[in-house]
DNA sequence: GCTTGACAACCAAGCGCTTGCTTGTTTTTA
DNA sequence: TAAAAACAAGCAAGCGCTTGGTTGTCAAGC
């Protein structure tokens, strides 16, 4: 990470209650419309202000994408973190990392959307990194030892990191067709998944 | 199909050669950039024109977007027949079409993205139920006949609709990720997607 | 064979509106 | 009473789109 990202972080470590309520606002509009369809007065009206006031608390909106995606992506660290806390077994550790994703990407827990990286193109290449470094430093850690667990008991197909792209990519777009209220579970949706990935 | 849908599709079959060069420019600019962050005057620009020379061929952006993904899920579906032609093997068929799907995503056949699928929240309600109906009865299907095929021979593990939005999603999110020049080929990847998804 | 008219394609200019953001001031909070 | 938060007003730029007029093309009519 370079020096101007380290600059960059403090500001997400220390997030007022103020902050984070209209951060809180920003992504469910973002996880509504998008990024570029939310306009600030979107933001500011939902929140009960006028638009001009969020400039107060953010230098642009472009600088309240990237800390609502290092928010959430600090969230989904811990979340996941905590989920194979105290599980030794890859495969249970394995499990509980695809429900986390799943739940993630359909806002079940209380933490903000996984989704947010279908907004990956419209963060400005500045603030990528810095995003990118949060979640390998935690979230992905957690995959990576999961799926290298798998690996090594010759549990998985593929490659850890191809498993894990594909993996990835299944959960995220299980957001355009699962239906929470359907006969399928978030539990059963992580079931199937773990059926097709790992070799039981 | 409703009938004000039937009538919208006829504009779709028959497209003028100067239509279609302007749909290829800016599903080129949609797909490098995204529909939202894509102006009008961009597309004009990259084809010669001045914007409002655009709207004596489309009545708005909006039609831009639902002509070019009409066009795209018809080229897919062309693609997706020819895929399998001939193929008896669901398994072979399987495989054809993840390959075609593949080759969609990262542009690498003479038909357009694929990932327009990606604007799908940006295209009006209204347009919507056209385009899929384009996809099911041509695309979809082929794909539907495929698995329904292996879940007969018990060669995949899950339901064959959840099994198609699974590898829809693994296929999709490549786009991030692999590079068509590195050492893994889009056969190769290909083949670990079925690796996966195949009981073999 | 030349004119004529119809047509599609495009230009030139700009309208009305929305966007992200700024400024100076007032209210609220601690 | 000073800092933080919000308001009131609006600017400059960019957006999708409209309008009225100018080209080039080509078949029909005398």
């Amino acid at each position: 990470m370079t020096e101007a990202l380290k600059q960059l972080l403090p500001d997400v470590e220390n997030i007022s209650p103020a902050k984070e309520r209209l951060l809180r606002v920003a992504i469910d509009l973002f996880y509504e419309k998008g990024f570029e369809r939310t306009t600030v007065r979107d933001i500011a009206a939902r929140a009960g202000i006028l638009s001009g006031s969020l400039f107060h608390h953010f230098k642009s909106k472009q600088e309240i994408l990237f800390t609502a995606m290092a928010l959430t992506t600090r969230g989904m660290g811990e979340a996941a973190e905590k989920a194979v806390d105290g599980l030794d077994d890859p495969v249970d550790q394995l499990r509980a990392l695809v429900l986390c994703e799943l739940s993630h990407v359909h806002r079940d827990g209380e933490h903000a959307a996984y989704v947010l990286v279908d907004e990956w193109r419209s963060l400005d290449e500045e603030y990528r990194e810095a995003v990118l470094a949060i979640r390998d430093t935690s979230y992905e850690r957690c995959w990576a030892e999961a799926l290298d667990g798998c690996a090594a008991a010759g549990l998985i197909k593929s490659d850890p990191r191809i498993a894990r792209q594909l993996i990835r990519g299944a959960n995220a777009w299980s957001k355009n067709w699962f239906q929470t209220d359907g006969k399928l579970t978030l539990t059963d949706l992580a079931d199937e998944v773990l059926a097709n990935f790992l070799t039981l």
